[in-house]
DNA sequence: CTGAAAGCGCTTACAG
DNA sequence: CTGAAAGCGCTTACAG
């Protein structure tokens, strides 16, 4: 019950052997008899010796952590998202040194623990650094990649969803089933990814030298809802809404049956994401799937295996539609 | 753009000082000439250092690291819990490491990285640790506290909602408000949280001598929608449903939303937890809130200004009834 | 295959 | 108030 923990100069010792061979027991890789492998491990095990990360990260400089920084939002999608991030980091033997947010920009001083500990890379999602921020990340060679965001202005990787693209197909749809009342609800409009899917909304249809209706939301449940109410109310009923995101959909489609209008049949829902909980019996929304797991993947991908690119890459992946009983 | 990141000597070497001197000048409390301090300040920003936490974690054997495990689950009690939990922690100066994990009872390996970086302490919530692993944490002194779970047979701290007594008040609102068709919904019930709040509603009950009904979900929406809509099917429309977290109860509401039933005035629903979504304004969901913040409070506080109490504590702390659109 | 030694970047008695 | 030195627990050339 004494406070030091227990170091490879114990095992050493009961083992007979230097630390210096302890040490290279637990190095994959390094040469070890097989007998004093036996030794040291038993010896190991009896004792519940386990090599120190922070002493090993201080001298390969080298700390298997990554630091995550998320926003601190009501979509679940994100909430789905850190949980893939933990668990496939983890699988690569990185640990998650992790921040919560309520920043649009992640600040300096959220950033500075991570500095500190020396984590390998840092991954935003859904929110911004200040170039400031990142100029300072470059110094001290911290990689960084943003998910689900992405700013000209900033030097660091970024993955997201093609989010013009997916907007663009969904335009397709909606104009070929001859759909012509069409509103979109947008998301928090300094973010880019709804500035992104308004982009690919509009510019469609105004290439089409079709009118939409752009109703300016904010990502929430209770905004969209109200937005939604207050046109119906105003007498607007239209063929179509696209939700910014999942919830904003969600919002519109509850308002709608507090209305009375029969879905899909008077008015079609979109969303965009997939959450979970838009497969809910209730809702059966349908939207558009961000490829998560792969956004994912190529996001670690980016951060780890190639960490000293200076020259940003920006990756934009596709979805695809998924049709539930919220179109026809 | 070399690789090693700078030092304290490098700042000494520019500010002519000892690297002790620099160390002091960032240990708060140790005695440094006001110009000095202004100096070596002045050449750290320019260089921009910072001390490094690895190397100052292993020489004061203090890692201001705490180590935060989570079951990956779909109730967005516990996203709110995280976030909590990590802004609380940075602003005592804490870095949290995270674990999302899928199972019931944390595994070894998913707490090894927490060992080996010397976390202060381990906070889990939502899930269970075996005993084994309880007593291993115990040998390396590390505390645990759970959060909102508890286990008679392990020894650590525990804090959580008074479950019970929260689901006997609601109980004793149900009685008194003349209802005597009443329905549980179960969550997972080999959750604590799930067995206490079925616990304390049926007991109530049963001294007065009144059946009550019992389903068994598994803190799903899906479940709790198909358990609700097939009890209606069969032609038993309670007056009561209370459902053992806000998800059960949104999951019941829509069921019998969609069944046309009339709520509150054929049937009241209560939930549990008080989830950001139980007051959208579709649902208005009457519900049990848990005290987060108390409890947040409580765990932090517990584990890390107690962390040398072997005997466990066992915190139950209350929470309130609050009225919304679902009862009358 | 193995040990002694240097060193990662800090903190903290110990002198002065 | 300040510097030299020891030491936290590791890894890794360097010899043998």
């Amino acid at each position: 019950m004494e406070k030091r923990s227990i170091s490879a100069k114990d095992v050493a010792k009961l083992a007979n052997v230097s630390q210096s061979t302890v040490s290279r027991v637990f190095t994959t890789g390094a040469s070890v008899s097989e007998k004093t492998r036996k030794k040291v491990l038993e010896i190991a095990e009896e004792l519940n010796y386990r090599p120190n990360a922070l002493a090993r990260g201080l001298i390969k400089q080298k700390t298997n952590m990554v630091g995550l920084a998320m926003k601190d939002i009501q979509n679940p999608f994100y909430h789905e998202v850190l949980g893939m991030f933990t668990q496939k980091l983890r699988a690569k033997g990185y640990s998650v040194l992790f921040v919560y947010t309520e920043n649009e920009e992640i600040q300096q001083d959220e950033i500075n623990h991570f500095l500190e500990y020396n984590v390998e890379g840092i991954i935003v999602t859904d929110a911004l650094l200040s170039s400031k921020v990142v100029t300072k990340l470059h110094d001290n060679n911290i990689p960084v990649t943003l998910f689900n965001r992405y700013h000209k202005d900033l030097e660091c990787n970024s993955v997201s969803c093609d989010n013009i693209n997916a907007a663009k197909e969904i335009a397709k749809y909606v104009y070929e089933k001859g759909y012509r009342d069409i509103v979109f609800i947008t998301g928090k409009t300094n973010t880019s990814t709804s500035r992104d899917r308004q982009k690919g909304f509009m510019d469609f249809f105004n290439q089409k030298g079709i009118q939409i209706t752009i109703l300016e939301g904010d990502y929430t449940y209770d905004k969209s809802y109200y937005l939604t109410k207050g046109m119906i109310e105003s007498g607007h009923q239209p063929e179509v809404i696209f939700g910014a995101n999942d919830i904003t959909a969600i919002g519109a489609l509850d308002a709608l049956k507090e209305k009375n209008i029969s879905i899909p049949d008077e008015t079609i829902i979109i969303g965009f994401d997939n959450i979970k909980m838009s497969s809910w019996p209730s809702y059966m929304l349908s939207t558009w799937a961000q490829p998560m797991e792969k956004m994912v993947d190529e996001t670690i991908n980016l951060l780890l295996t190639d960490p000293k690119t200076i020259n940003k890459k920006v990756l934009k992946l596709n979805g695809y539609f998924i049709h539930r009983n919220t179109t026809k």
